[in-house]
DNA sequence: CCGGAAGTGTCAGTGACTGTCAATCATTGC
DNA sequence: GCAATGATTGACAGTCACTGACACTTCCGG
C-alpha cells in the first residue's frame, strides 16, 4: 500500500474530470434533465456502461467535485485547537470555501455549478443529501474533539446552524460572487450561539 | 370555486391515503427501494398508471404527509406576533410537530416514516429537498413580518438554523419518540443566536 | 336518451441504471 | 519472446420509474 494515489488511480481521475467537463459543458448548453448520458458519452467517445464505470450516477458528475471538498472540510475541522469554541472552529473549517470563491478561476466554474444544481430539482436532492452526510462526518469529528461530555444532538444541530449560514450565503453568489466571504461572516456572526459555548 | 374541498377531492384524498397505508406497509416489510410502483399498485388493486394519477413519484407517497404539516408551519408562524423575536417565533410554530408525536397513535406512524426515509438515500434527498422548499416558505413568511430592514441572508440563515435543531431532535426519536420536545428546546436554548436578534 | 366530464386500463416508449459476457490490452512471471 | 493474468471496455439485455396516447366505462345533467 504506497501512497494513497496509485498509477491507476490517477488515470481514473483523469478520465473523470474529462467525463465531468464535457459533461458540464453540455449540461450549461442544454441543461441537466435534458442531457441523458447517452450523449455524454458519445460526446467522451465511450459507452454508457463505462460512464457508469467512472461515475456510479449522472448527479455525481456534477457533485464529485464536492465530496473532495468536503474531505477539505473534515481535515480542517479535525486540525482546529481543542480549546476552541465549536462555532469559531466550524467558520474556520470553511475558509477554503471562501478561498475558491476569491480565486477569480474556480469562482466562475462553482457559480456555473450552482446554477446547474439549481435548476434541477433532482439535483438539489441529491446535493442536499451529500451536504446531509457532510454534516454528519463534521459533526462526528466536532464529537471526537469534545469528549463524552458534549451534547451530540446540540453539536449535531450547531453543524447544521453553520452548513444553514453557509448555504444561505450562496444564495446572492451567483449575482455577485466577491459577497460571499463578507456574507458568511455576517450570518454566522448573527447566529451564534449566545447561551451554551 | 366553492370551499377548498369539494366532493371529489374528498375521495380522491381517501384513494390516496388507501393507497398510502398499503405502500408504507409493504415498505416496512420489504424496504422503500425493494418495492416495485407495480407491487403497490397491484396490492391496492389497481394499475400502475393510475397510481401516478394520484401521486406523483414513488416518493411522493411517504412525503405527502410532510407537505400538509408544512403548510401548517407556515400558516402558524405567520400568525405570530410581529413583535416577537424571529428565533421564538420559528421555536412556536414548531409546536404542532411537538404536539404530533405526543399523540401515541401517530408517534408510532412517524417513526416508521422516519425509519423509511433514512433506509433510502434516494428517498432522504427528495425529503431533504421539501424542507429546503419549506424553509424558502417559512423564510418568506419573516421577510414580509420584519419589512425591509432585515437581512434577507440572515433570515434564511435563521430559519436553516431552526430547522437544522428539528432535524437533529428528529434523531434520537426513533429510539425514544417522548424525547423529541425537550431535545428540541435543548437544542433550540443552546443555538439561540446571541448578538443580532 | 344523449352529451360530456372524470376515472381507469392498456400499451408503447424513454431514460437511468445494472448484470453479464466476450474481446482487448497491459502487466507480470518465466 | 511468450503465455498466463488481471483490468478495462463495448455490446446486449433487462429492470424500474415515469409519461403520453388512446379507448373504454360510468355517472350525471339536460
Amino acid at each position: 500500500m504506497a501512497a494513497g494515489t496509485s498509477l491507476r488511480e490517477v488515470s481514473r481521475r483523469a478520465v473523470q474530470s474529462r467525463i465531468a467537463r464535457t459533461a458540464e459543458s453540455l449540461f450549461v448548453a442544454k441543461g441537466f434533465e435534458e442531457t441523458t448520458v447517452d450523449e455524454i458519452a458519445a460526446a467522451v467517445g465511450m459507452s454508457q456502461r463505462s460512464f457508469f464505470r467512472y461515475f456510479a450516477s449522472k448527479d455525481e458528475v456534477v457533485l464529485d467535485s464536492l465530496a473532495r471538498l468536503g474531505e477539505d472540510l473534515a481535515e480542517r475541522l479535525a486540525a482546529r485547537p481543542p480549546g476552541e469554541p465549536e462555532w469559531d472552529s466550524l467558520r474556520r473549517a470553511f475558509d477554503p470555501v471562501v478561498e475558491r470563491f476569491g480565486d477569480p478561476v474556480s469562482r466562475g466554474h462553482d457559480a456555473a455549478i450552482q446554477r446547474i444544481i439549481d435548476g434541477s430539482p433532482r439535483l438539489l436532492a441529491s446535493y442536499l443529501c451529500r451536504l446531509e452526510h457532510l454534516q454528519r462526518m463534521l459533526t462526528e469529528a466536532l464529537r471526537e474533539r469534545a469528549g463524552d461530555d458534549a451534547d451530540p444532538v446540540v453539536l449535531r444541530a450547531m453543524v447544521g446552524g453553520a452548513f444553514a449560514c453557509l448555504h444561505a450565503s450562496a444564495f446572492p453568489v451567483v449575482d455577485d460572487p466577491d459577497a460571499f466571504g463578507p456574507c458568511l461572516d455576517r450570518t454566522m456572526a448573527a447566529l451564534r450561539p449566545g447561551a451554551a459555548r
